[in-house]
RNA sequence: GUGGGUGUAGCUCAGCCGGUAGAGCACUGGGUUGUGAUCCCAGGUGUCGCGGGUUCAAGUCCCGUCACUCACCCCA
């Protein structure tokens, strides 16, 4: 026997129903605010990911699927939508009209890691991304779309953490500060590698004993320049403006080497050691460094797996759950015959229609049409065929009553 | 890549000190011939993850292996 590969979520109904409404839910507050979608390849050129997302990074050193294609192509399956986003704007030249560009996207990405709870290698996300105005309103925009989004859904259990992670400017000098206070630490040989290649992951670290080294560590915040200080507060103030609540998190991390200035992550208690339902930020230098002008950009990504658990854990089914409105039960094959058609005009009319196929008895489609979770059930026989009538029934209530047969369509339209 | 846990029916699981398998749910049919959710009755399915070992006898004990899962790591 076959099975899926490993570490891959597939969803059928009903929770596929679930799945496409914490999409389609997050996707409609980025419409709200006016971005557009853009549809881009699943796999893309190597080297894109490693300029883009960075050389250092586990997820370009460990994580990807790369291979060879046929014309000895190296192509790697997209471990992130940032990277492509900024590779089409170039390549279409979207940033040579009206800034900013304002865009968003969704759909599977891949990850070559152990999988576990809410951790896939292929994942699913939703994302935007606001290219070419350095400005912090934009910023505010951006993290109070995913904000409204997983508000929209119900979800009330989670939050925002917000850090500034500096600029060119101020970064570097902050990074040898922080690399010369770890060098001081009894730190062991995994983690003394990781201040040298990423110190500012350190500070992320989850085990105590390591917490405890790096507690008065120095911190970012307090080492940004001018021009990133201003901007941070003024980010703050904007989604203040917006009524966004938001921790502040100093010593917050992000996997991807493109981050600057604002920085910021959602995350849930209820779906265990991975709970970061969605994160992202500001990257000032990508787009230059993958052969564009110099635009800054600021964009989140948003995991829907995640977001779908995050609503299960908070007993939220999002989405209609009910497969149709009306379900059909023929009596006898010239009933039937009657009702294909009459279902294929409604299904014309825009009601959703389903019928009790393969000659079941009567109870057993009606069995059927209750766990269909349709409102109503029209059921045909001899006698109504006879009559000219046809019976229709609200499963709610039991209540039945005949209406004319010519009459089916717009008495199930009004009784909707 | 490193650890821990678990593999028995489609699903969730029970199966004690070894004696060649069970429940609930789900599914199908029936409870007078045209009405669902509750109730009652009936029905079927398992290479007990796989391979080896111990034993008269292994779902049960031992070893290996694979898969799944949770955690580290990393991140959505």
């Amino acid at each position: 026997m076959f099975s899926a590969p490993k570490g891959i979520p597939e969803y059928f109904p009903p929770t596929s129903a679930s799945f496409l409404a914490v999409r389609d839910t997050l996707a409609e507050s980025a419409k709200r605010a006016g971005y557009g979608y853009i549809e881009l390849p699943i796999f893309e050129d190597t080297s894109l990911f490693k300029r883009g997302v960075g050389e250092s990074t586990d997820v370009v050193t460990k994580e990807m699927y790369t291979f060879e294609d046929r014309g000895e192509r190296s192509v790697t399956l997209r471990p992130e939508g940032t990277a492509g986003v900024m590779r089409s704007v170039i390549e279409h030249g979207l940033d040579r009209g009206q800034l900013p560009v304002k865009l968003f996207y969704a759909g599977p990405f891949f990850r070559y890691e152990r999988p576990q709870a809410g951790r896939y290698r292929q994942l699913q996300q939703l994302g935007v991304e606001a290219i070419g105005v350095d400005d912090p309103a934009l910023d505010a925009e951006v993290i109070a779309i995913a904000d409204a989004g997983f508000r929209a859904l119900g979800l009330a259990g989670f939050r925002l953490e917000l850090t500034s992670l500096g600029d060119s400017q101020c970064r570097p000098a902050y990074r040898s500060l922080l690399q010369e206070f770890l060098f001081k630490l009894p730190l062991d040989e995994d983690t003394r590698r990781r201040a040298e290649v990423n110190p500012l992951r350190v500070l992320d670290d989850k085990r105590a004993e390591v917490r405890e080294l790096v507690a008065e560590a120095p911190l970012m915040v307090d080492h940004l320049c001018d021009e990133c200080r201003a901007h941070y507060e003024a980010v703050k103030g904007y989604l203040t403006e917006l009524g966004v609540k938001f921790t502040e998190n100093p010593r917050m991390v992000r996997g991807l080497d493109y981050y600057t200035k604002t920085t910021f992550e959602f995350v849930h208690d209820g779906l265990g050691s991975q709970s970061g339902i969605g994160g992202g930020g500001r990257y000032d230098g990508l787009m230059e460094e993958l052969g564009g002008q110099s635009l800054s950009g600021v964009g989140f990504g948003l995991g829907v797996d995640r977001t779908l658990l995050a609503c299960q854990a908070e007993g939220l089914t999002p989405g209609d759950v009910a497969r149709c409105d009306v379900f059909c039960v023929p009596l006898g094959d010239a009933a039937k015959a009657r009702l294909v058609s009459i279902a294929g005009a409604l299904r014309a009319a825009g009601v959703r229609v389903d019928l009790a196929y393969g000659g079941r008895g009567l109870k057993g489609a009606m069995k059927a049409a209750d766990k269909s979770g349709a409102r109503f059930a029209l059921v045909l026989g001899e006698r109504d065929l006879a009559e000219g009538t046809i019976g229709l029934k609200e499963l709610a209530t039991g209540e039945q009553r005949s209406v004319p047969l010519a009459d089916v369509v717009t008495a199930v339209q009004d009784a909707l």
